[in-house]
RNA sequence: GCCGUUGUAGCUCAGUGGUAGAGCACCUCAUUGGUAAUGAGGAGGUCACGGGUUCAAUCCCCGUCAACGGCUCCA
């Protein structure tokens, strides 16, 4: 790094010098704690500090006070090169940045880096005073281990996040505010879709007639691109023999990630992590010829992992989940165009739900476990990837235990990521379980599998799609379309009337029979983001139509039911947004 | 699992060492109201659970459980 100071500093030297910022004050205040490190991150910064007692939410404040004090002065970051006996005497008092500096390879540079009163050890990248920090705010306390591993002794870290300005601050705090707005944790109640049950156990999800619904109308969707993809249904038990995840690996592979087993008469049964060696028992219970390939088995699968309490997290962090999944079976030759096909499936599927900000990892196997087909295997997924003119990032040693994957990843509408279709190639089970075909050859050859998820679970996209949508689901996704509203008690059977002209067009419709004033019951269906409240007063009875009240629309309009059953017609089919 | 925070009505939250409150939601009655909250009444709680201190604990202390924020970001 040659300029390790700047003018016009990135977001993230600005992070990084308010994380200075931050152990400067916490060295002011709380003299007796120790800092480790303190590096920018995706959204702000964080510093850990080694201190027996942790930090209180008026400790956050008392050091926010004085990081706006130290801003206020505008202190220059000032850096000096030092010998590596130099900086261990000088943090001689503390350990942990004694050890960074032990560790720094030869020949590389030592630098401390001062603000005012306060000097780190630091490789340096910061902005060239602290006065750069224009807005800057403490977010929150965690406990973190030293280094990350849970063997060493846990530090004090404090979040916090800084920008170049208090405005651009205040933006981001309103986009906080709206992402906790979106949660589905709160609209999942709100709107009643699903329940976590303390009763159940965490991580186990109830989904309600509401959430329900909607899973049923994206699985439709799943449904129909497998049959024009020539994928056949299967079903799997959830529970089988223990020996099954022997001889396919995962118990010695992915075993921390499984419950325990459960035994009847002396025989141990698992829960089924994965679907795959299900997939793998169907195909080989009979003979194929290499004129059935590929064959393409797929199936809601649900499955079961063990997560540690401290991680679950709503819909998109649990232990039972249910995913898309589907194996293929094909020959090397057929490989590259399966990938193909798949990859554009998960495009298609994506796109339908109103995704278009994708990104894409190749994960490789780590070098202990990569075997000579991981290069045809990458190979695959490189060309695929490149014929559709998709940007790619390698994450290394992120594969699965059998083989690299593809992993797509979307953004979200308020911009935040997640991970959802994974496609995998796996030159190993099929050996593992001596899967074979006879080929034209009249030899029988072992086949290729692709292991392939594309909305990945179905609670983790139905999780992510409530945020996308902020509850709001377009109307071809919406638990109910349409509201049939009575003004009055005299329009109550009409309004029944109403709804049982459009049910039979597949339309979910519910009538409002409340005893409540017109007012309330149109706040009521917007708050549970209804797409449409059709009010019924003596007017629309008389000529048999209805007053359409879109969300998001401030205008209303009569029309004929008839009118009113083609647009949701329409809106349905063409998916609109 | 580990660190921190929090557990009071279905939800959001007040509150006190002397047996518990509001708003919304729910139920009943009145009202039949033309586009984001009609009025009145009612029901609803082992104050997360277990132990301790105290004449007395929802409140103080200890433990357990659960939820939430983190525990990948490397001077």
């Amino acid at each position: 790094m040659s300029d390790s100071t700047t003018n016009h500093p990135t977001l993230a030297e600005l992070r990084h010098t308010a994380a200075h910022v931050l152990a400067y004050a916490v060295q002011d205040l709380f003299p007796e704690a120790k800092p480790t490190i303190g590096p920018a991150i995706e959204n702000g910064f964080y510093y850990d500090f080694d201190r027996a007692k942790p930090f209180t939410p008026e400790d956050l404040e008392r050091l926010t006070a004085r990081m706006r004090e130290i801003v206020a002065a505008n202190y220059p970051m000032t850096g000096e090169q030092v010998t590596r006996a130099h900086a261990i005497e000088r943090f001689a008092g503390n350990p942990y940045k004694a050890e960074i500096a032990r560790e720094i390879p030869e020949g590389e540079p030592i630098t401390l880096y001062t603000i005012g009163e306060f000097t780190d050890l630091c490789r340096g990248g910061h902005a060239h005073t602290t006065g750069a920090i224009g807005g800057s705010t403490l977010t929150s306390v965690a406990g973190a281990y030293w280094r990350g591993k849970e063997t060493n002794p846990m530090l004090q870290r404090i979040y916090g996040t800084a920008f170049p300005t208090q405005a651009e601050l205040d933006a981001y705090l309103v986009q906080l505010a709206e992402a906790h707005k979106r949660d589905h944790r709160k609209l999942g109640v709100e709107l009643d879709l699903f329940t976590v049950e303390e009763e159940a156990g965490g991580g186990l999800i109830f989904w309600h007639p509401k959430g329900a619904t909607v899973r049923g109308i994206i699985e439709n969707f799943i449904r129909d691109g497998l049959r024009d993809r020539g994928y056949q249904p299967v079903v799997t038990p959830h529970i089988v023999s223990e020996k099954l995840y022997e001889i396919s690996g995962h118990l010695q592979n992915y075993q921390a990630n499984m419950f325990g087993p459960i035994e009847v008469e002396e025989q141990r049964f698992r829960l089924k992590p994965m679907n795959c060696p299900g997939h793998i028992l169907i195909f080989k219970s009979r003979l194929h010829s290499y004129r059935e390939l590929p064959i393409r088995y797929s199936e809601f699968g649900t499955v079961y992992r063990y997560e540690r309490s401290g991680v679950l997290h709503g819909l998109t962090r649990v232990r039972g989940f249910t995913q898309d999944d589907a194996h293929l079976f094909c020959t090397p030759e057929q490989l590259q165009f399966e990938f193909e096909q798949t990859l554009d499936e998960a495009l298609r599927l994506m796109e339908a739900f109103g995704f278009t900000d994708f990104e894409y990892f190749l994960s490789t196997r780590s070098a202990a476990e990569r075997g000579e087909t991981d290069p045809i295997a990458e190979d695959a997924i490189r060309r695929a990837l490149e014929s559709h003119h998709l940007p790619y990032q390698i994450d290394e040693g992120g594969g699965a235990f059998y083989g690299p994957k593809l992993d797509i990843n979307v953004r979200d509408a308020i911009g935040r990521k997640w991970q959802l279709g994974t496609v995998q190639v796996d030159f190993v089970l099929p050996g593992r379980f001596g899967l074979k075909y006879r080929a034209a050859d009249g030899h029988d050859h072992t086949p290729v599998m692709i292991h392939r998820a594309l909305a990945g679970s179905m609670e983790r996209f139905f999780g992510i799609l409530v945020e996308h949508f902020g509850g709001a689901f377009p109307a071809w996704l919406a638990p109910v379309q349409a509201v049939v509203v009575p003004i009055g008690e005299t329009q109550l059977e009409y309004a029944r009337d109403v709804a049982e002209r459009l049910r039979p067009h597949g339309f979910r419709i519910e009538v409002d029979e409340s005893n409540e004033k017109l007012g309330y019951k149109i706040r009521h269906w917007k708050t549970q983001k209804v797409p449409y409240v059709l009010v019924v007063g003596k007017q629309e009875m008389a000529d048999g139509s209805v007053n359409v009240n879109e969300r998001g629309s401030e205008t209303k309009r009569t029309v004929t039911v008839d009118e009113f059953a083609q647009e949701l017609r329409q809106k349905t089919e063409t998916r609109a947004s």
